[in-house]
DNA sequence: TCTGTTATTGCGC
DNA sequence: GCGCAATAACAGA
């Protein structure tokens, strides 16, 4: 099969994508602190820029049948953009162990696409890998997609 | 196989 | 608040 690579800007850090062009399909999504920007596929720039709330026409590797924890990923790339999830309520969607989400969270090959950021922890924000800033960096960025969407919704109800 | 790893939770003090 | 035990599922040896 045939794998791009690309890498682009996302506050402090860097988003490295590997996808097949062909296939649709995002196969891995890390975080760097370094690397020359590359092109990445259009989905993944605007998402990260906010102009853009799914990653379509792109799907995740991780939502094929048959890969390691198939039952988490598919209940938490269900999870609405900028609404939040806590653990145990992934476990439950699922069919699963809360400590079991965890593990398979800390090994999300593709975050963003699995919206790994939406899942919190009870009694806070819960980790992210390999930096928590990235997970609050990104729950922001969808706070505030859709706190704008709003504010443009109600003006224009108010033109009716 | 067996051991290590893990981005949680809930209970007792 | 803090410490700790419970506990599921995969990776690696």
């Amino acid at each position: 099969m045939d794998i791009s690579t690309g890498i682009c800007r996302f506050g402090l850090w860097r988003v490295r994508v590997e996808w097949s062009e062909e296939a649709h399909l995002i196969h891995r999504i890390s975080f760097v602190r370094s690397g020359d920007d590359s092109p990445v596929p259009q989905a993944v720039s605007r998402y990260l820029s906010g102009k853009a709330e799914s990653f379509d026409p792109y799907g995740s590797i991780a939502l094929s049948r048959g890969y390691p924890f198939y039952d988490i990923y598919k209940a938490v790339s269900e999870i609405p953009y900028g609404e939040v999830r806590t653990y145990s309520e992934i476990a439950e969607a699922s069919g699963t162990h809360h400590r079991t989400v965890g593990v398979a969270m800390r090994r999300n090959p593709t975050p963003l696409i699995i919206p790994c950021h939406r899942v919190v922890s009870k009694t806070g924000l819960g980790g992210y890998s390999p930096d928590i800033s990235i997970k609050k960096d990104l729950l922001n960025l969808e706070k505030k997609v859709l706190r704008k969407k709003s504010r443009s919704a109600n003006a224009a109800s108010d033109e009716e």
